[in-house]
DNA sequence: AATTAAAAAGACATTTTTATCTTTAATTAG
DNA sequence: CTAATTAAAGATAAAAATGTCTTTTTAATT
């Protein structure tokens, strides 16, 4: 469904934003470390998430990733996005180079209906809902074996 | 979503049903013209498929891929199975390792849902049904251009 | 039997995705 | 100001997905 990056990008959000609490900056190190992701490979998509500015960073000594106020109300939609682009909102299921109402392919009508729904999903989520999952131990970011 | 494999080949599966009056056989040369698809990539899939014994083939003059009755019934999703693997369907959605009940990822319930929305779907979706909405012109297997 | 046509199999090439390593620039602390 | 620390940028590598070409096998037709 998303990509390894976006899956990544989404979690090292969520992990940052429940360690958010005032001014708190998390290094690349240590968000990689919690969430079981490669860490270079996370600094990238975290470096274009700050320069499509849906997460902030500073550099230097106690510098890191962290969310700035504006940037509070992200939705796990807008974060798909940056990473994945739209494709997967867009783009017809059995690959028709358009996705058109006036010439279908056969599943058009449910993919359609599945893609809404997904997309619908993702704009109901905010990262700070996400987040408080995390911080409550409902939810997790990296594998607990049973 | 799914692959470009598993796009290809439910395309093509699709349109050999289209086709498949009283043992007709069709080369894989005309299948993607017809669904314009890349001819030995797609060559690839329909012979995976034929081992599984979704689909039937023959070599030689006059020989082809189609669909014996025993394959009449074969379910959108049992395609998708076949190329994709089940990833899609147990897999987690932001990539943990396991997809748990018990040690759930933030997201864990409202994607559970729209992954068995998408099976449902899917294994309500017979090839035959799809095969009549591209023979009565309801439905296209290629691109047309508005 | 020989020729031909087509799938099957295998080898190879390209592109995209994922991942790692190195160098540079910015910022803070001392 | 200097040293240390961290993100940013760039270069490289490995793996996976996609796409193409060649050879082999099978079966029909002549
Ligand atoms: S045309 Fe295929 S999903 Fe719309
Ligand atoms: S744990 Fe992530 S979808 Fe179930």
């Amino acid at each position: 469904m998303f990509s390894k990056a976006c899956e990544y990008g989404i979690r090292a959000v969520i992990y940052i934003w429940s360690q958010n609490t005032k001014g708190v900056k998390l290094g690349v190190k240590d968000i990689c470390k919690e969430i079981d992701a490669p860490e270079f490979f996370t600094a990238k998509i975290l470096q274009s998430l700050a320069k499509q500015d849906l997460v902030s960073s500073t550099k230097g000594p106690n510098g890191g990733f962290y969310i700035s106020d504006d940037q509070e109300n992200m939705r796990l939609l807008d974060l798909v996005k940056a990473i994945d682009g739209d494709k997967l909102f867009k783009g017809c299921g059995l690959g028709l180079k358009q996705c058109s109402e006036s010439h279908p392919c056969p599943i058009h009508n449910d993919y359609k209906a599945i893609r809404e729904n997904l997309a619908k999903l993702l704009s109901e989520k905010t990262i700070k809902g996400l987040a408080k999952e995390v911080v409550s131990g409902k939810a997790t970011l990296s594998t607990i074996l049973e």
